[in-house]
Order: C-alpha cells, then sequence, then structure tokens
DNA sequence: TGTTTATATCTATTTTTATAGATATATAGA
DNA sequence: TCTATATATCTATAAAAATAGATATAAACA
C-alpha cells in the first residue's frame, strides 16, 4: 500500500479500532460510564481473557480514543469526548 | 465472540469498512465528489486491481454505507449521506 | 521482604481479511 | 451474432489481526 497522508491514517486507525465487536463495545461503555479500569471491563464483557483485553485497550488508546491514568496498581480508561464525537458520534446514541 | 444485538453488529460492520484504507479513500471521494463507477475508482486509485476493487466496494456497500445505481454496463455508486453523517461525519471534512 | 493483586508484554496459534488472477455475466455497439 | 467493455464472482494465497497462556512488571500491603 501507498505512503497515506497522516489525516487518512488517524482515521483508519480509530474506524479499525471500532471495527471489532469487544473494542465498540468498550468504547460505548465508555461514552456513557465513568472511567472503568481494566478489571472492571472484563467483569462486563466476561469470557475475554485479560491479555486479550489489554490488547484491546492498546488499540483504543494507540488511536487516541482513550486516555488512561495511573491510581496505584489501577489504570482507569476514558473516552476522548472530542475525538469520539468528531469521528464516531454514535457512540453517545 | 457471542451474539451481539443489530445496533452493534451493525455499526461494527460501518467501522470495519472504514478501517482499511482503501476503502477509507473511496468513502471520502464519494462524500465530495458526484457518483463514480468502478472504472472511475480504479483510475483514481492506481495499482488496485479490478477484483480487489469490486471486492471493497461490496464491503461498502453491504454495511450501508454506499448505494449503487446500474446505466447499462456501469454501476454507479454513491455515498448514503444520511448513514456518512452518523456515523463517520469526518468523512465530510 | 514476601505475597497478593492489577495490568502489560511476549509468544505461538487460529481466524479473518486483503489481494489478484482466472473466469463468468451482462450490456453496448459493430 | 460477434466483439469489446464493465463489473462481479470464484479460487487460492499472502498478510494481518484476534486470541489466550505464560511470563514480566509494578504497586499495595502484611
Amino acid at each position: 500500500m501507498r505512503e497515506e497522508p497522516e489525516d487518512i491514517r488517524q482515521a483508519v486507525k480509530i474506524y479499525k479500532a471500532l471495527g471489532e465487536p469487544t473494542r465498540f463495545r468498550i468504547a460505548r461503555m465508555l461514552a456513557n460510564d465513568p472511567p472503568l479500569c481494566c478489571a472492571d471491563l472484563g467483569t462486563r464483557l466476561e469470557s475475554v481473557a485479560g491479555s486479550t483485553l489489554s490488547h484491546h485497550l492498546k488499540q483504543l488508546t494507540d488511536c487516541g480514543l482513550l486516555e488512561s491514568s495511573k491510581d496505584g496498581t489501577f489504570v482507569y480508561y476514558k473516552l476522548n469526548r472530542e475525538l469520539a464525537k468528531r469521528f464516531a458520534p454514535v457512540l453517545f446514541e
């Protein structure tokens, strides 16, 4: 594939992140709920291994959709609402 | 993967379609330009085989983002602007 | 310090998706 | 009808992504 302009690369990365059921559900949860940690999400999603969850969270964070903050051993994730509104307002419906 | 509600399935399908560079570029072209046929798109995208292009167009159509109409041997594709606005307004920026 | 808990990374494997050549269909026009 | 053109489907292969077990890191707390 040819070299893409930066704006296309970011958009594709965001949409690729949202184009998977578990990740979409995570993003939608965080659009409505307060920040959640990995364990909270694990409980709500059920039957997803921790390593898999971590992998999904990384992708959502790498594209900028999620932001994380540490609190002791916990890492809390929240949605970047500006970005989400611009790229995927349907998350708030 | 567990059974998903219909609204999530559609959203994921749309975002999966947009989460690939060639397909995103097609969608963005059709947000700005008048309806284009497969051959037009092939010219603009260059170095994408016809069969590959057809495969991408099918995915974009299956998720509802594109609509097609036949004119002789040509098939013209246009963007479903309502859906695009709701799911990916960034296509119009 | 040793132990438990939370999360991330490493590694291997399975599954999905992208790609394009070959072939099929369908229409236009000579 | 024969030929050329446009697009789609079939098939196989290559590439990318999802999955989770094992292992590592890092903080809390006894």
